[in-house]
DNA sequence: TGTACATCAGTGAACGCGCGTTCACTGATGTAC
DNA sequence: TGTACATCAGTGAACGCGCGTTCACTGATGTAC
């Protein structure tokens, strides 16, 4: 019983070829669908069609492949970030698109985002230092965007509240804690709304 | 070897007089340190000085447990909101309040949180419909607290926001990834100074 | 073009482990008389 | 107050399971000549 040898464009024989990039995707699809803690090596070698043993050519262990995981996330998400804010329209145009983009990140990335969150957050630089973190582009992001300012803010503080809404908007979704249906508003919605009131907001009740 | 003839207070001999409550101490313990799925029925009897086979006399399993700790869980937070809420003061500075009480709950009892939010969400009412949810306690200290409305938006959607923002901030801080240090912004700040936002900030940028 | 051979990505069997759960049992407790 | 007995919260041994990981091996691939 050779799975893998079913489906089209699969490799055929005793090499499967490309056996690297087939685990990492059995991975984000069983991180998907159960959660990191669900997800087990021998069910991913299962799917692929392989050994379990075979896994240990590519990872040095289980941790190892969480880690692979968590980086392919992280620039994933950075570039998606980058794309949004160098696209076309005005600046709040190009910084909607960035909260859109980490929504988006988050749902249809599930497992990267829990691979994420569960190994190294948000805020460590990937490959070289001086590449920006997702953090980073947002605080820059809000500087140039809104260079008035936020009422004597910084925009650290107003960055780190608009990444807890939208981490808090991310999560409680895919847990399908926020109550969804026509006429209610989504998380989008909900997000676009709440960092406008955050940046215009800010200042407010202060001494 | 029993160990919990050794603590003040147990009871001691063949029956261990408590052993519902001392599983539930246990599991409280346990999932604070190493989250729901680090969580073993085993390390909990063996806390307790028991057998596993102990802990069958009381839950009909590991599921069975982690929904009672839920229920508790969501009982001690609706209980926490309503003191806040009942406390003394303005309503600005109730409503204050309860934020914080939201926060400190989060951060004081990792484990009821992580299983309220594993398991059920806000929304559930426990006990009687008639008691409410934490979510709609929010929803009408939104309502009692700004009666002046929030620019056209209603107050669940507010109360979506600031509950998101709440949630994000708990689950970064419960996960290290908020900075610390001196000089840098609390999460009860920041909750502080987003809520006042979102309600004072509604509406803005709207047609 | 054909053969010999080094490489190395896979196999398959096995391991030790800790898990949740079951079962027949045992002995402490507390009540009836 | 003392004894007989029912109750039931615990024991301890065992189970089947799936996990991550190891090891000596094998056979497909691709390169050198």
């Amino acid at each position: 019983m050779r799975p893998w040898r079913d489906g089209p464009g699969d490799r055929r024989g005793y090499h499967h070829g490309n056996l690297k990039e087939a685990l990492i995707e059995a991975a984000r699809r069983f991180i998907a669908e159960r959660g990191i803690a669900g997800f087990t090596l021998v069910d991913a070698a299962r799917l692929v069609g392989v050994t379990p043993a075979a896994l240990y050519r590519h990872f040095r262990g289980r941790e190892a492949l969480l880690e692979e995981l968590a980086g392919r996330g992280f620039a994933d998400l950075a570039e998606r970030l980058a794309r949004a804010l160098t696209s076309r329209g005005t600046a709040l145009e190009r910084f909607t698109r960035m909260g859109e983009a980490y929504l988006a990140f988050a749902e249809e990335e599930p497992a990267y985002y829990a691979a994420i969150f569960e190994t190294r957050g948000l805020h460590v630089s990937i490959d070289s230092p001086a590449r920006p973190s997702p953090f980073d582009m947002l605080v820059e992001a809000l500087r140039t965007t809104f260079p008035e300012g936020f009422g004597g803010v910084t925009p650290r503080f107003i960055a780190l509240e608009v990444w807890a809404l939208a981490h808090g908007l991310a999560t409680l979704s895919v847990a399908g804690h926020l109550p969804k249906g026509p006429g209610l508003p989504d998380k989008y919605e909900l997000l676009r709304a709440g960092v406008l009131a955050l940046v215009h907001g800010a200042g407010t009740g202060r001494p």
